[in-house]
DNA sequence: CGTATTTGACCCGCGC
DNA sequence: GCGCGGGTCAAATACG
């Protein structure tokens, strides 16, 4: 999608002596009013159809899985044990083997009841070697290990912001790219609130700051699991902020503003 | 002193 | 049955 710049300049040169000038302002803060609302709506829109698309795509990949699965495991039963399951049903004489087995049936099940496991993408300062991700929530590290195919150590965190909360979380430096953390999500919260996000919380020491690091998420779309609604309402904040961000940092506009202001306090005193 | 982090040991599943 | 590797535990340590 091309980027949309917002114009935020306003035509200052008006004579401020005008009687126009404060209409002139009251329409462009309409204006800008109007632009907000579109983009807003632009923006809910485009998340609504992303969890629309990403929810679709993850059933169709299970299903695949699943086929993909019974497939392997038909092929594997018809080597080995050539058409008796461990369920103790011997099958029918024609020779076929039954289309559940109870490793299928136990992969099925596995995969019908594992927690929901998604994977998100941030980038990182080339110089920050930390494996904290700052993602709203407190999570407390219990253990680190290298492993094999990646020569840096993946670290595991547990949610520590409820007792019984089952979340679970694994990050690791990509390969291809050092400056990548992978993080892998394990479980759902079963807790209302997140924290930290914007008072840093207790605990959650070298971080990366939230704006930062909210503003550089790479989400993977083909991998990754949901998209939790927190991070959605996370990103249309940063974007809001964003936006108020750069209309505060233009002088024309914080002119025009104080000048509207004024104009509008001196009027109503006279 | 309480809490979080580190890190070596241990457990367990999987492939051969 | 054995070895390997990923995941977890828990004692030691650090820190505020």
């Amino acid at each position: 999608m091309e980027p949309t710049c917002l114009d935020t300049s306003l035509n200052l040169n008006v004579d401020p002596s005008s009687v126009h000038t404060d209409m002139v302002l009251e329409e462009e803060l309409q204006r800008l009013r109007r632009e907000n609302k579109r983009l807003t709506e632009m923006l809910t829109h485009l998340c609504d159809s992303y969890m629309v698309l990403q929810k679709t795509q993850l059933t169709q990949l299970k299903n695949a899985n699943f086929e993909q699965d019974q497939l392997e495991s038909r092929k594997r039963k018809a080597e080995n044990e050539c058409c008796t399951n461990k369920f103790g049903v011997v099958n029918n004489n024609s020779g076929e083997c039954s289309s559940i087995t109870e490793d299928s049936f136990k992969r099925y099940k596995d995969f019908s009841s594992s927690p929901k496991v998604s994977k998100v993408l941030v980038k990182t300062e080339a110089s920050n070697n930390s494996l904290y991700v700052m993602d709203g929530y407190q999570w407390r590290k219990y253990g680190q290990k290298v492993t094999r195919d990646n020569p840096s150590p993946r670290a595991y965190f547990r949610c520590s912001f409820a007792p019984s909360c089952p979340v679970k979380k694994k990050v690791q430096r990509s390969l291809e790219d050092p400056t990548i953390l992978v993080t892998t999500y394990e479980g759902e919260h079963n807790h209302g609130n997140k924290r930290g996000e914007i008072e840093g919380g207790k605990g959650s020491s070298p971080v990366c700051s939230p704006t930062a690091t909210i503003g550089s998420v790479t989400l993977d779309l083909v991998k990754s699991g949901l998209f939790e609604t927190a991070q959605k309402s996370s990103i249309q904040q940063f974007l809001v902020q964003q936006m108020a961000t750069s209309l505060t940092r233009d002088p024309n506009f914080t002119t025009a503003l104080a000048t509207a202001i004024s104009g509008k306090i001196l009027h109503a005193k006279w």
